[in-house]
DNA sequence: CCGTCATGGTTCGTGGCACGAACTAAAGAT
DNA sequence: ATCTTTAGTTCGTGCCACGAACCATGACGG
């Protein structure tokens, strides 16, 4: 659209910054969209897909989703609201607390999680078999060479 | 660190979603690092972009830029108040307005898109020439086949 | 024991972001 | 001359992120 107007050159060689750029807009429009549809916004969907696994403490939260102690507190408070999440308090140190999803919490999280997959997956539906498992090789090989936050890790069933 | 504690696989086959969730995690925390230090958010920094091939009207930076019209008010406001862009009257159409890099807001942009560019690839580091452009033609790929904002498209210089 | 310090979280104030609904003003159409 | 569409702004709401200050509880050292 833009481009042709321009008579600037779209198809040439992309280099991989903008591939990696563009692509990010994708996935983050695309989580944003399945998010919605559950009524969560995106960072809580990170929340619960952080949680499937087991419960954590703050500190833990924080690293996971780095995110500041202050953030954290919010972010939990406003799920909780949503009755999505709890607060309970560790048995050990009184102190600390354990986030530990709702009932509800476990089955919005199951399912938006399984959703958000399907949906991003379906981005990679131009590509054959032999191509999508070269791409999931090389992102895996970024993200195992860059530290990335215990997000999403996909081991979560 | 939490999956050997978990006993759960964590370095078998990753499937596509999740490669393509956790790079775009990736991807998003360097942008807005790289935002930060030229003092910016990350969605100004993202105006600043588009707004480096040609001034654009209200319209159309929200068509690419994926924003409601008020967002969008919202957004060139705060980037105009620390100098970075300027609303111009169109000439011809007495409501439109167009928004402009100003002098300054031109250095940044382009500083701030050169150095984004370089830490983004710098992710692909581990990578050599062939995995890198075999990467890089996949994402172009999957994006092209999902229209995506026209953001950040490297046609800017 | 009793101070002292570290740790785990919350509170508060600030600023940015995104949205829809309601609005204003200029173009354009009849 | 009106009616309608188009371009943007305003306003109110809610979410998000942060640092600084704060409050507990737990851990240590004497």
């Amino acid at each position: 659209m833009y481009y042709e107007e321009m008579g600037k050159q779209t198809d040439g060689p992309m280099d991989v910054a903008t591939a990696l750029v563009r692509t990010s807009f994708l996935v983050d429009a695309v989580y944003a969209e399945a998010s919605g549809d559950y009524g969560i916004t995106p960072q809580q969907g990170n929340l619960l897909c952080v949680l499937m696994a087991q419960p954590h403490g703050m500190g833990e939260l924080g690293g996971m989703l780095r995110l500041a102690k202050s953030s954290l507190t919010g972010l939990v408070d406003r799920t909780a609201r949503r009755g999505l999440v709890r607060r309970e308090t560790a048995p050990d140190d009184g102190r600390a607390v354990v986030i530990a999803l709702t009932e509800e919490g476990a089955e919005v999280a199951a399912e938006f999680y399984a959703d958000a997959c399907r949906r991003i997956a379906a981005l990679t539906d131009g590509l054959d078999e032999e191509a999508r498992t070269g791409l999931t090789a090389l992102l895996e090989q970024v993200v195992t060479e860059n530290h990335v936050p215990e997000v999403f890790t996909g081991t979560a069933e």
